[in-house]
DNA sequence: CCACAAAATGATAGCGCTATCATTTATATA
DNA sequence: TATATAAATGATAGCGCTATCATTTTGTGG
């Protein structure tokens, strides 16, 4: 903050205009408007004059002006369906973010209220008919085939985010959950746990074979073999997590750690231990998987694999925004899986 | 959808103008733009003839163009400060709905960053520098008094979503805890209980002073006394929720229901009836507050009320512009507690 | 110094709509 | 019928900025 500041009557975000800009610095409005956006051809002295206008009287762009004469302001539909709330808070904050930093309109579309499984065609029409430029899809509708068919042969371009099959070559956000699996699996034997059970998703849902992969091939690795009876499957809510807990807790030679497929069973595995009069993680240590807020709600804290939501719905804004422009080196840079992150809490411990 | 309309090239969105709609009615921009816009002064049969036109071509609104012209976007500020994600999520629906419907702009300010204990003249600078033009400040900074009264210092008009004091004169949108509480409380006597256990929030903690409130109310209107052993007190955590249970459950005569004041601890209490080996709702009912993810996430589902946040949000956005826009009769008519909804799921039942 | 090309800068119409003022039409009254 | 008033409609400048074309400045080579 220069003291001249002090001195400049700053009334709200608008009264700054790019006018008021160009005469400060002695130049005309598109010598300013090519400073601010960056577009070269401005000397360099010439430069540092506008932006020394600019900090001087804190100019900030006018959006509706620049998205009405740019003409570039795209239409960007967010499709959701049941999401947990966690998730979609992450999906709205990076979306939303991406939206504002490029200029664009994010419109919300709950498919709850449509029944996607009746009608993709007409769903796609109306998405089209809203005027939409392109469209994000999340889960778990990033997997409904014939709507994502429907929607790109109405001429929209689609982003997934996170589709089960993350080797298409169609434009699409996601991690890895096989390695991320194998991953939390390394983590597990690096403390020293041999004898680890495991809970898969439904067998009709592709990411619980992904992260029942990256488990085997971790085990495989340390050169452990794999136990039917340490292997159950559950359907990703707390009450199945509970059932299997109880199975596998109740064995002759119970594991010494289980490794859930999701969080809420992860829950329900910890309650069963508890109900079992075993102490978490002192008895039994217990993995989830995704970070969701049930993670660190209950007692205690689980260690989960947390998934970049945020960066991933951000990714998806701009890897769309370059679908829909044709921009063939931003797409490619796109291509590469997401990070994740293992988050070590107080459920798993080291065996003594 | 009329036949006519699907020999009409649709586009886009922005490819339809006043200018068009006007031509296709034979009338002005101008009588488009009042019809659009409600503003009266247009007979009926120019109305239904401009009508006609805008569904026949489809017509939307450039939004940027309105703003430009109008000259009245508002520039909106969110702040929270490390909500749970299901409650900024619905923040964000209602509160992304009424700014669009109201063309605004909503920006979102995580004070997470922010260290606003430090610095409350600091932050609300910042708001005022970046041109915000009011802001809502959502729980639990909208109790923060020394933050609140310097942005109002700063000259920025605030809207509080549930303060705790609801009897504040000064804008801010609420539901009735007291009220809620009583409202559980019958829910529980109306099931046969009389035996009611129930675990407080943290006494720092206003909100918490309100629900206890609730229930001693509920307990005086239906005859029954309040025994201080039936009475504890948590600090709003799943693990407070489980020392709770521990010792309500190990009573020698047990209570038959426990009601929490928020489901976080109700879910601990949950957790300790199945440690002690007792069945929920069969051995003792238990009931929460706020409906969070976590209510459905564990297993039985818990009985709670829930809050209206969606409509809290975009109410307090349409309380913000009715301030900024001094706007009296609109402030006058939200003056009003908005309703919860007891959810009746399993974790309660009759005694029989 | 001159000619030419490239770089830098400037002027302006127009983006789609609205606030405001001007004009036209309809209605009421004497 | 004439006049005044209210209701309805229309014309247009301008909102803040950018795409595009025009003009000026700078640099290079002969």
């Amino acid at each position: 903050m220069t003291e001249s500041r002090h001195t400049v009557n700053i009334k709200s975000r608008h009264s700054v205009t790019i006018k008021e800009v160009a005469e400060r610095a002695g130049v005309s409005l598109m010598t300013v408007s090519r400073v601010v956006n960056d577009k070269g051809l401005v000397k360099e002295v010439t430069r540092e004059k506008v932006q020394k206008a600019i900090e001087d009287l804190n100019y900030r762009p006018n959006i509706s002006a620049r998205r009405l004469a740019g003409g570039q302001a795209l239409f960007i539909g967010l499709l959701y369906h049941n999401p947990s709330p966690g998730y979609l808070t992450k999906i709205l904050l990076g979306s939303l973010s991406a939206c504002r930093r490029n200029g664009h309109h994010l419109l919300l579309e709950d498919l709850g209220e449509k029944t996607p499984d009746s009608e993709p065609k007409e769903v796609a029409r109306s998405l089209k008919a809203a005027g939409l430029d392109g469209v994000i899809i999340t889960p778990p509708m990033s997997n409904h085939m014939p709507l994502i068919k429907a929607i790109e042969a109405a001429g929209l371009p689609v982003v997934r985010v996170s589709p089960d099959n993350i080797h298409t070559t169609k434009p699409r956000v996601a991690m890895d959950d096989v390695l991320a699996a194998r991953h939390m699996l390394q983590h597990l034997v690096d403390k020293g746990h041999i004898r680890i059970g495991f809970v898969k998703g439904p067998s009709d849902h592709p990411s619980a074979h992904h992260r029942f992969e990256g488990f085997e091939a971790g085990m495989a690795e340390n050169n452990l073999a794999l136990e039917d009876a340490l292997i159950l499957e559950g359907d990703f809510t707390y009450r199945s997590g509970l059932d299997a807990g109880r199975i596998l807790l109740s064995l002759d030679q119970p594991p010494t750690a289980i490794f859930a497929s999701n969080d809420d069973m992860a829950a329900g595995i910890v309650a069963s231990a508890h109900m079992l009069g075993l102490n978490v993680p002192d008895d039994v240590s217990v993995a989830g998987f995704d970070d969701t807020e049930l993670a660190t709600n209950i007692w205690p804290e689980l260690t989960t694999i947390q998934q970049p939501i945020v960066e991933m719905s951000r990714r998806a804004v701009e890897l769309l925004i370059a679908v829909i422009r044709n921009d063939k080196d931003t797409v490619n840079a796109y291509r590469g899986l997401m990070d994740f992150k293992l988050m070590s809490r107080d459920s798993v411990q080291s065996i003594d």
